[in-house]
DNA sequence: ATTGACTTTTACGTAAACGTAAATTAAAAT
DNA sequence: ATTTTAATTTACGTTTACGTAAAAGTCAAT
């Protein structure tokens, strides 16, 4: 397994390495460190970084990303902990499939503004 | 026509009436003034409260919000002006559509997750 | 070996999106 | 008529999510 850098990956998602640093600062993100103290990152490391900048663009907050994480990262054994991490997963689900919805309105709405404006032009058009 | 008060929207919305205000104070929302200067909001500046918080709920920016505002909002007659507004609304319809996608494939995997953590309860329930 | 690029921590700065408080005025209720 | 409730402006405060700069150490290349 090879590692990347913190520039490295930085350059990859055209983020700043503050804001990687940041997301570890917020305990989001966990890289190993050389022995002179220089972060490395694995591939999981990569694909949690993934997963925080989407969840941005969807506009979670790192608060609520963090708690998303902690889904695939935790060791639940116990199975109380199974199941309130089940309930939790569930809650987001619905979450995000509400938001799935609502913008899928919001395009409706967008495609009927579109196709309105498209008329008026063809008017004008056709009026030339 | 009959018209909301300030702390009414608010109280419809589940929002400070600050920031109905600073929605104002950006020019996202224009109220009519009482004699006494009180705002009052009609249908339409309700319709437009509601699309406000639809955006932010996708992470839009107030700035973003207020352009997709000004698509419906404007009446733009001129030729070139039409056409800029379509492109403009066609390009903002791209990123909805894409965002949508982006959401269905962490539906996808937030379900392929939570099948896993049933799973695994399952098993524990039946060694019991 | 030295230059230059990269990394580290520390720490102050900042824009966006409000919160909060104060002082004042107006509307609604008793 | 007078409380109570709601509204206004002004203005400073706060949180989130980083930006930016400084000082110092490290890695890579010539």
């Amino acid at each position: 397994m090879n590692y990347y850098t913190i520039s490295q990956l930085a350059e990859q998602f055209d983020i700043s390495t503050r804001t990687i640093r940041y997301y570890e600062e917020r305990g989001l993100i966990s890289p190993i460190r050389t022995e002179s103290g220089q972060r490395l990152y694995t591939k999981k490391d990569r694909a949690v970084l993934k997963l925080i900048l989407r969840g941005k663009r969807f506009g979670f907050s790192l608060e609520e990303i963090h708690e998303m994480i902690s889904l695939f990262d935790n060791d639940r054994t116990g199975r109380k902990q199974l199941e309130k991490t089940i309930a939790y997963g569930e809650q987001k689900l619905k979450e995000v499939t509400e938001r799935i919805e609502d913008l899928m309105q919001l395009k409706q709405e967008m495609e009927s503004i579109l196709a309105d404006f498209r008329e008026r032009l063809q008017k004008l058009e056709g009026s030339e």
